[in-house]
DNA sequence: GTTAGGG
DNA sequence: CCCTAAC
C-alpha cells in the first residue's frame, strides 16, 4: 500500500509539472495509463475554463521541470492526436488510479529498474537514482535518439541499443493495456476538447492538481536533479538573449491580453515564466536580468531590449565606385565626415580625410537615384567582358582599411555596417580561390586581398560559400532580382567560374597532398587567371 | 590564429 | 556579418 502511494505521488508531481507536457505525457504513457489518469483529472478541472490560444513555450514559473527542457511544446504536442487512438478513460476523474495493472510493463521494454539504470548510466555516463520507470525510459530514449519525440514511437532497449518498434506494436500493447479495464466514459469523442484544454493548460500554469497530503516531492526532485544532470548548462548567447527578449516582449503582450480576458473565470494570477528581477544600468545600456528557466535551470539571465541594427543600403560601394563621375563626391564626403565627427579609431585621421574614405557614413545623405540609375546603366555598358577595365576603377578606391567599428559590450569589437562586395572584389576572391584554394582564407587574404584590408578570411568564406550558392542556384533574369534585392548582381561568367572552381576543388582536396593538378584541370586554372589577371 | 559551419 | 566550436 505504502508502494502505491508512493507512485502516486509521483505521479501526481509529474503530471503537476508544465502543462505544456501535458500532451506530451498523456501520449507517452498510451501503455501506461498512469499519467493518462491523473491527465483528466486535470483535464476535468479545466471543463470549465474557455479555450484560448496556445502559447507555445509558456510554463508556470514553479516548475521548471525537467519536462520543460525536452523541447519545444510544438513539436511534442504534434503527437496529441494519437490520444484519440490511446483511448482515455475520462472517467476517472475522482477516484485514485488502480495501479495494480501498471506493474507489468506492457510494451516498451522489459528491464527491470536495475536494468535501466545501468543504460542510464552507459547513455549519459553516471549514475541515476530515478525508480520511475516512465520516466527512465523516456530519459534513455531520449537520450538515444536526441529527441523529445519519443512519445510518437514505442522503445526497446536491447543490449544498450534502441530498437524502434512499429505502430503495430503499439496498438498492441494498448490493446493489452485497456483491454483489461475498458473505459467506462465515452472517450472516444473526448479527446478533441481533451486536447485542446491540454493547450489551454499553457496559459493556465497555475492550476494544479496538487494534494497536499502528498506532499512528498522527493520523485520530483530527483527527475528534476537528474534531468539537470544529464543537460549541460550553457551560458546562453548575447544572441539568445536577445531574440529570446525581443519574444518575450512580444508575449508578455499576448499574455496580458488573455489575462484580462480569463479575469471572469475564477482564474488566479496568470504567473509568467519570466519575471523581470531587477534594472540594471550598465554602460547607458539598461540591462535587465529575469528568472528563466533556460534549460530547466532557474537562473538568471540578462535581457537586453534588442535594437534593431539598421543596415546601410548594401550596394552603396558598387555604386560609388561606378559612378564615372564619382570625384565630385569627394568634398561632400570630407565635409560629411568632418560633421559627424567620429572618433578616429587607432590613429587612421589621415586616412579618415583621405579621398578613399568610408561613404557609409554619408551616403544616406549624398545618395541620390539619379546617381543610381547612371551607375547601373554604366555597368551594363561595361559589361561582363571588361572586367580588367573595371578593376581599374576599382582598385583605386578599394585600399581604404577604415572601418567603422563598435564596441560589444563582451569587449570585442564589431563591424558597424555591411560593405558590399564589389565585382572586382568578387573576381579577386574568385582568383584568390582558383590560385591558393578554396579553405586557404588566410593565404588568399594575405596575398590576394592584401589592400583590402576590412575584409576578413572569414569574410572570404563567407563569400565564396555564397558565391557558391549563387551559382549553384537557378539563375534568373538579372533585372528582376537586381532590383528586388538591391544587392549587386554576380554576372553569370563568374557564377561559372565558381562552379567550375568549386567542382574542382571537390577534386582536389580529397588529394591535399598532390600539389601538381591534372594536366587539364591545370589548363583549366591557367585560362581562369588569366581571365582575371 | 585559422577554418568550418550555423545563425 | 556575427558567433562559436574545433583544430
Amino acid at each position: 500500500m505504502l508502494q502505491k502511494v508512493k507512485e502516486e505521488q509521483r505521479l501526481r508531481l509529474a503530471c503537476g509539472s508544465p502543462y505544456c507536457s501535458s500532451a506530451y505525457l498523456i501520449v507517452d504513457s498510451q501503455c501506461c495509463d498512469q499519467h493518462d489518469k491523473l491527465l483528466h483529472i486535470d483535464a476535468k478541472l479545466q471543463c470549465e475554463i474557455p479555450l484560448q490560444e496556445t502559447v507555445p513555450s509558456l510554463a508556470p514559473s514553479l516548475s521548471e521541470s525537467h519536462f520543460n527542457q525536452s523541447g519545444s511544446f510544438g513539436e511534442c504536442s504534434h503527437s496529441s492526436d494519437k490520444l484519440v487512438a490511446g483511448g482515455s478513460t475520462l472517467s476517472v476523474v475522482t477516484t485514485k488510479p488502480d495501479f495494480s495493472k501498471l506493474k507489468g510493463e506492457i510494451c516498451l521494454d522489459n528491464l527491470s529498474i536495475k536494468e535501466l539504470h545501468e543504460t542510464f548510466k552507459a547513455t549519459f555516463g553516471r549514475e541515476t537514482t530515478v525508480k520511475d520507470k516512465q520516466w527512465l525510459k523516456r530519459r534513455i530514449s531520449m537520450g538515444l535518439t536526441n529527441s523529445c519525440d519519443v512519445s510518437v514511437t514505442s522503445f526497446i532497449i536491447k543490449d544498450n541499443k534502441l530498437v524502434k518498434k512499429g505502430n503495430g506494436e503499439i496498438s498492441n500493447c494498448m490493446d493489452g493495456s485497456y483491454a483489461e479495464d475498458p473505459p467506462i466514459g465515452n472517450q472516444k469523442d473526448l479527446p478533441t476538447s481533451l486536447v485542446s484544454q491540454l493547450d489551454y493548460h499553457q496559459v493556465v500554469p497555475e492550476k494544479r492538481l496538487e494534494n497536499p497530503n502528498l506532499d512528498d516531492n522527493s520523485g520530483s526532485d530527483d527527475h528534476q536533479t537528474e534531468q539537470r544532470a544529464a543537460k549541460r548548462a550553457r551560458k546562453p548567447t548575447k544572441r539568445y538573449i536577445e531574440e529570446l527578449s525581443e519574444v518575450e516582449s512580444k508575449e508578455s503582450n499576448g499574455r496580458l491580453m488573455n489575462l484580462a480576458k480569463n479575469s471572469g473565470h475564477g482564474l488566479i494570477s496568470l504567473k509568467s515564466h519570466v519575471r523581470l528581477v531587477r534594472n540594471v544600468p550598465l554602460g547607458g545600456r539598461t540591462v535587465v536580468t529575469r528568472l528563466d528557466s533556460l534549460g530547466g535551470y532557474g537562473i538568471q539571465v540578462p535581457c537586453v531590449s534588442r535594437v534593431r541594427r539598421s543596415r546601410p543600403r548594401k550596394n552603396f560601394m558598387a555604386l560609388l565606385k561606378f559612378n564615372p563621375s564619382g570625384m565630385g563626391m569627394e568634398a561632400t564626403v570630407k565635409k560629411a565626415l568632418g560633421d559627424h565627427s567620429f572618433p578616429p579609431d587607432d590613429g587612421k585621421e589621415s586616412r579618415v580625410l583621405k579621398a578613399s574614405s568610408t561613404p557609409e557614413h554619408v551616403h544616406h545623405q549624398f545618395i541620390g537615384v539619379p546617381e543610381k540609375d547612371k551607375q547601373f546603366s554604366v555597368m551594363s555598358a561595361i559589361g561582363l567582358g571588361h572586367n580588367t577595365e573595371l578593376k581599374c576603377i576599382n582598385s583605386s578606391r578599394d585600399s581604404d582599411d577604415n572601418v567603422v567599428t563598435v564596441p560589444t559590450p563582451k569587449g570585442g569589437i564589431r563591424r558597424k555596417h555591411h560593405r558590399a562586395w564589389t565585382l572586382s572584389e568578387v573576381m579577386k576572391l574568385v582568383e584568390g580561390v582558383s590560385r591558393y584554394g578554396a579553405g586557404r582564407w588566410s593565404e588568399i587574404k594575405r596575398l590576394a586581398f592584401a589592400s583590402y584590408s576590412y575584409r576578413t578570411s572569414v569574410d572570404l568564406k563567407d563569400k565564396w560559400r555564397n558565391l557558391l550558392k549563387a551559382s549553384l542556384a537557378p539563375q534568373d533574369n538579372g533585372m528582376n532580382s537586381r532590383k528586388s534585392t538591391g544587392a549587386m548582381p554576380i554576372p553569370a561568367p563568374i557564377l561559372l567560374k565558381v562552379r567550375e572552381l568549386a567542382e574542382m576543388q571537390a577534386q582536389v582536396l580529397p588529394n591535399l597532398s598532390s600539389t601538381k593538378i591534372a594536366g587539364s584541370t591545370r589548363k583549366n586554372v591557367h585560362e581562369k587567371q588569366t581571365g582575371f589577371l
